[in-house]
DNA sequence: GCTAGACAGGTAAAAGGTGACATGTCTGTA
DNA sequence: TACAGACATGTCACCTTTTACCTGTCTAGC
């Protein structure tokens, strides 16, 4: 157990603890590559902000430096502490952080518009999240070659739950935009 | 049109144009009580970061004080520039704020737990979901005392979707937690 | 008359996050 | 051999957000 303990914001060490973990050793150019790739949807983080907290983790003594590769690579490694700290994360912190939303803020102010302005946002909306589907379910489709081959995939519950919310929010869309323009043409629902 | 233009992290000037255009004149005591009942749900402020950007905002002109009443209180009102900005943004702004989501970090990380460890934690998330929804349901039913009776209310859409996505989730983790253990009691899905 | 609590406004330090700059190594190819 | 481009790590200035602290006014009730 370690001595230390947050309960505030850490989720940035908790995702990279998390990928350590489940992938194995990494350096923290490995990690931003992971982090643009599938976590990113998630949470975000450029290399700027992962290369000090690695630094800050280090010195926390939940991961550790194990080897020094070429190019100045460095290969971390998780500790013991790493892993309680990522496992009392997992199953004891409640998620509450901040909403800080600009679709939904743009969803909130749409009475502000009038009809046909709110019918034009509405439609970027379904085009955003109609690109953002098939980002995640070309992720899905590519998901069994990702990371490591043979153990329950990390971030596949995270990629049905982000295809389900997208559709919930496409459905919202034309539902609204019908609510908005009652005469327009009914979309065919999008299948799942 | 205005001279200034951020395209960039602006949502704050945002959420707080949107409430003074909707419902006229307000204080920032007002307006932080407005984001503590209603629009935290979708972008989240406290006094401390509301009352300095009130002053940058009556600085560029998107706001003026048109009056102050007993207690030192500034009655802030939203100007032509003010209208344009808020247009401005919700027409041409696309949203795309980073994703930092704290419930969708555990989700993508559950597949490191052990089964029964993962399943606890979907039942604290499903009960953390069920009581968003007892809230959002009940801001939907008082929603027409709300704050400007006969108008189309702000918010309305933002509430739809809320409930939705709170639907979503609960049907994730319901589904979720049955693909990790199919031993388990099917629940009954819930209406809208 | 006093006091608790809502009303009303603010500041400052620290933490978290972004974007640009800086440095250098290794590999493939024209 | 030169050079482009991926590999690899960092720093710094600036902005946003959080937490805690501070001041004062008005009203209802004891």
């Amino acid at each position: 157990m370690s001595i230390l303990r947050y309960d505030d914001a850490m989720s940035l060490r908790i995702a990279l603890l998390g990928l350590l973990s489940f992938s194995g050793p990494a350096s923290g150019y490995d990690l931003t590559k992971k982090f643009e790739t599938s976590l990113n949807y998630v949470w975000q983080a450029g290399h700027s902000q992962i290369y000090p907290e690695l630094a800050k983790m280090a010195a926390d003594g939940l991961i550790t430096v194990e080897a020094e590769g070429a190019r100045g690579r460095k290969m971390y490694t998780i500790t013991r502490e790493g892993h309680d700290e990522l496992r009392h994360w997992l199953t004891e912190h409640t998620p509450s952080g901040p909403v800080r939303n600009e679709g939904a803020l743009q969803a909130f102010l749409l009475p502000l518009l009038d009809p046909p302005e709110a019918l034009t946002v509405l439609r970027k909306v379904s085009t955003g999240v109609e690109a953002r589907l098939e980002d995640l379910r070309a992720l899905r489709a590519g998901e069994h070659a990702q990371i490591a081959p043979g153990q329950g995939e990390i971030g596949g519950y995270a990629l049905d739950l982000g295809i389900r919310n997208a559709l919930t929010t496409l459905a919202w869309a034309r539902d609204t935009a019908a609510s908005i323009d009652p005469g327009l043409p009914p979309e065919a629902p999008d299948p799942a």
